[in-house]
DNA sequence: TAGTTTGTACAGAAAAAACTGTACAAAACG
DNA sequence: CGTTTTGTACAGTTTTTTCTGTACAAACTA
C-alpha cells in the first residue's frame, strides 16, 4: 500500500464514523457519506462531482445536500466563472451541535408547551364547574398537577436551549483544553 | 361530552404529543403511546393491559416497553401477589433527558474518538516515513489538523456530557422557576 | 432567440423499520 | 411432578424511509 492509499484508510476511517453518527443531526445516511466527503475535500464540489465521488444519483445528491444545508452542515459558496451550485462544509461544529439541538429540541418545547396550556385550561374548567362529579375533579387534580411538573421540565429545557443558543454554555463548558 | 370525557379529551392531547416526540429519545412510535398511557395511569400496568388498551399485540408491548426500560424512562415494579411483570413511569423528566443525552451523544464520542486516534497515527507516521511523497506529506499535514479540531470539539461534547451527568448544568440552567 | 445546462419534482423501486402471530422456553402454581 | 401462565424469539407482513430514473422548468449561453 502507498502513501497515498494508506492517506485514504485514514480518511475512510473517519468518513464512517461520521456517516454512522449523521442521524444525531437528523440526516439520511447518504447525507452522511456526503458529509464526510466534503470534509476531506478541500474544494467545493458541484452535485455532479459528489455523484460521481459516491456512486449515487445526482437526484439524492441534491436532496440530501438540501437538507444538510437546512440544517446548516453545510454552505452555499459562490465561485466566480462556475455555474453549477458549489457546497462545502460549514465548519464550525460547535454552532452545527448547537443549531441541531435548538432545532431539535425546539420544537418538541413549543408542540407540547402549548398542548399543556391548553389541557390545562380544559382541566381547570372542569374543576370549576359544579355538574362534574367528585371523582372525575379528583383526577382532573391529578392531571393538573402532572401537567404542572411537565411545564416546569419544559420551561427548564426552554432555558437550557437558550443557554446553548447564547453560549452561556461555554461557561460552564469551556471550548479551550489543551490536554 | 361529560366531564369524564373531558378529562380523556384533555389528556389526549397530551399523549399525542408525547407520542411525536418520543423519537427524540430514541423510541419506535409505540413506545410513545405506551409511555404516554402509563404516564396517566396511575397504577403499574401488566403488558396484558397495555396490549389491550392500546389494541396492539403483545410482543409489540414486550420490546417497546424493553426498549423503553433500557432507556429507563420506564421501570420494573414489584406488587405483592401479582405474577405478570407490572411497570410504570419513572417520572424524574430531567434525569431521562439527561440519561438520553448521554447515551447517545456518548456512543458517538467514543466510536469517533477512537477512530480519530488511530488515523491520526496512521496520518503521523505517514510524516515520519521519508518514504512518503511530498504532495501525499502536505494532504496528511491539513487532514491531522482537521483532526485535531474534531478532536477538540468531541473532547468538549464528552466535558459537556459529563456536565450534565454530574448536573452542574444546573447551576447555570437552575430547575426552579417560579413563573 | 434557440439551444444547452442544471437542479429538482415526481413516480416507482429497494431497503429499513415497525408491527403481528405463532411457537416455545422459563417460571409459577397446585 | 404435570399443568398453566407469562415473556420473548423468530418469521413473515405492513408501513415508512431512502434512493433511483425520467421528465421538465428555470437559468444560462451564444
Amino acid at each position: 500500500m502507498n502513501g497515498y492509499d494508506k492517506l485514504l484508510h485514514a480518511r475512510k476511517r473517519i468518513m464512517e464514523s461520521i456517516t454512522q453518527n449523521i442521524h444525531l443531526f437528523g440526516q439520511p445516511p447518504s447525507a452522511g457519506r456526503q458529509y464526510s466527503m466534503l470534509f476531506f475535500e478541500n474544494k467545493p464540489m458541484t452535485l455532479d462531482d459528489m455523484s460521481e465521488e459516491l456512486g449515487m444519483s445526482k437526484t439524492s445528491m441534491s436532496t440530501s445536500i438540501r437538507s444538510l444545508a437546512e440544517s446548516k452542515l453545510v454552505e452555499r459558496v459562490w465561485e466566480r466563472g462556475v455555474r453549477k451550485d458549489l457546497y462545502e462544509v460549514n465548519d464550525d461544529w460547535y454552532q452545527n451541535f448547537i443549531d441541531t439541538f435548538s432545532l431539535r429540541w425546539g420544537r418538541s418545547i413549543s408542540l407540547h408547551l402549548s398542548a399543556i396550556r391548553r389541557s390545562q385550561k380544559e382541566l381547570n374548567a372542569l374543576l370549576q364547574d359544579e355538574k362534574t362529579d367528585e371523582e372525575v375533579k379528583e383526577l382532573a387534580k391529578q392531571d393538573i398537577e402532572k401537567l404542572d411538573y411537565i411545564r416546569n421540565y419544559y420551561n427548564w429545557l426552554e432555558r437550557l436551549v437558550d443557554a446553548f443558543e447564547d453560549h452561556e454554555i461555554f461557561d460552564i463548558v469551556p471550548k479551550n483544553n489543551d490536554d
